[in-house]
DNA sequence: GCGAAATACATCCATTTGGATGTAACGATC
DNA sequence: GATCGTTACATCCAAATGGATGTATTTCGC
């Protein structure tokens, strides 16, 4: 073997893009597990499950107020909802004060079911900051926080196709 | 308007899934940035760019490293090997030592491709986190680093699809 | 209060995705 | 050294994805 598995990681993690390539390699690590476990076992994509999520939290919110939490295409939102609708997870409720928006609610199987899932993910976040202390879980939260907070998350002048061709 | 977006934000970020969720929250906000730029500057997936980063960093690796460093269906690293020998970005050699296994090697025109794209996502981390100091940084690594020894990411007991319906 | 721009959501459709399968080579066991 | 399980990679194809567009409604400017 020509490289170590090990130093691959290693180095990558020490360049000049540790940064990224950290948060990278904890995400798409994840990913492939979650992903998995929710085509498999529930037949939905996660993102199904990020939408009721959304609705039995706050019950009555709007599809753009999904996005706004799970920062997805619109079209992808739309088609969760949908989802979502047709297992009789929610109900959808044309809002009085503007008609175009609809209104989602949880039905009580929606809120069984995602009281089972979010027992398990609550048990898959166990699994991942169990190896941090809970002071170092809040340092971590706190300084996530902060990376949304400086807003440099949802625009880029770095990555925009000015520049290039 | 029912609930308000920092009221959505700041409730969720202090839920009872607020590690994972804060996580969440900043890698979709910037996987919408980054992919739409990668598919429009450069008609690639991420992960092509991932690809050609591994190849360069390091010469003569074999696609299952690549698909180690970034941890993704192995058809997927497949697909992004093609693309990249297509472009002429990366020469593929079989090894010497096991037939099959291919060496990817970078060319010089991929080197030129990945340093101009490495100088914006280098710029694009500044964006992101240009929100903490450099004490903070290196504090944020540290807990990534240890997130990812923690061993907890690859494997899941509670998202199997045992014990469910 | 009228027209233009913006917003909320649905749908279309070309492209991408990834689980499953195929192919070839390697390694271990007897 | 034949057999069985494993590994490295490619390919198939049904399903998911997301940019673009459509439709209806609201908001803004004057």
């Amino acid at each position: 073997m020509r490289y170590e598995t090990d130093d691959i990681l290693r180095e990558t993690f020490a360049s000049d893009l540790r940064y990224l390539m950290v948060v990278s390699y904890i995400v798409l690590s994840n990913n492939q597990i979650s992903n998995r476990f929710f085509e498999k076992t529930y037949r939905m994509p996660v993102h199904a499950w990020s939408a009721l999520y959304a609705v039995v939290r706050f019950p009555g919110l709007l599809a753009k107020d999904i996005q706004l939490l799970f920062p997805r295409p619109q079209n992808s939102v739309s088609r969760a909802v949908s989802l979502l609708r047709e297992r009789g997870w929610i109900t959808v409720e044309t809002s009085d004060e503007d008609t175009r928006a609809k209104q989602l609610f949880p039905t009580e199987q929606g809120r069984r079911v995602l009281e089972e899932i979010e027992g398990r993910v609550l048990k898959r976040q166990e699994e991942i900051f169990g190896a941090l202390t809970h002071q170092e879980r809040d340092l971590f939260l706190q300084l996530c926080r902060k990376l949304i907070l400086g807003g440099g998350l949802a625009d880029s002048a770095a990555l925009s196709a000015d520049g290039v061709q």
